[in-house]
DNA sequence: GTGACGCATCGACAATCGTCGATGCTTCCG
DNA sequence: CGGAAGCATCGACGATTGTCGATGCGTCAC
């Protein structure tokens, strides 16, 4: 399988800008956090980033996530995918299943850039 | 000019819902939240409101935001549409100009939706 | 080894979005 | 009054998105 090759995101991006009340927004910064808002634009990513934060133990498998969203298999796959590029969510493998969590640091990385003077 | 006349305070959904973290998010709730996300899921909304923020007295012509962010007039006013519709800016027309504002208190509710525990 | 399970991926489709140029309306200025 | 400035709106277009069913692949239980 050779692994996915999907541009990698790392980790120095958690923190891409500084508040938007602060100063201007460059335009590869409001590039870099329209992606981060855009994988919480969407009613079922929002709801599966609240059903992994609230999981005990801080993750699901995805047969977990399908039922309370109420979509099907593949699409919960889609969105976690684009949660997980956006560096909102992680994903484990642990045996058959995968186990997808969420970056706290991530979300507190966005609750920083709207924040008001 | 006596700050007294905002009458259009949109008090009811400026805090749509509990934190992702602390309950699991009801459907409607999403609904709405993802709305106000989806509304900074654009580069060109984002640099628009962090113009707006940054603005010297918390407000812009449109005319001063077209050469900033680069569109035409029209797609910058689609934008403030979007940005007014989803309740994170407000517009007050001043003689021939139209002066936008952001909702501090909009954005904060964003900000509380996104904390972690 | 065989079958079932869990997940990712693919192809297809309708719906929505971002953008432009053109047009229309209101307000101001001379 | 006539023209120009400032915005909103319209129609059109390509691009992106959310969704499904089907398929493929690795992992576990028997």
């Amino acid at each position: 399988m050779t692994a996915r090759e999907l541009p990698v995101l790392d980790a120095p991006d958690v923190a891409c800008c500084a508040p938007l009340s602060v100063e201007v927004l460059s335009e590869p910064g409001a590039e870099t956090l329209a992606r981060q808002f855009a994988a919480l634009a969407d009613p079922v990513r929002l709801r599966l980033v609240s059903l992994l934060a609230t999981a005990e133990g801080g993750a699901i498998c995805v047969c977990d996530l399908t039922d309370p969203v109420g979509r099907s298999q593949g699409t919960v796959s889609h969105h976690l995918r684009i949660l997980v590029e956006s560096g909102l969510a992680t994903s484990e493998k642990r045996g058959r299943n995968v186990w997808y969590a969420v970056v706290p640091a991530a979300l507190e990385a966005l609750r920083a850039a709207l924040a008001t003077r």
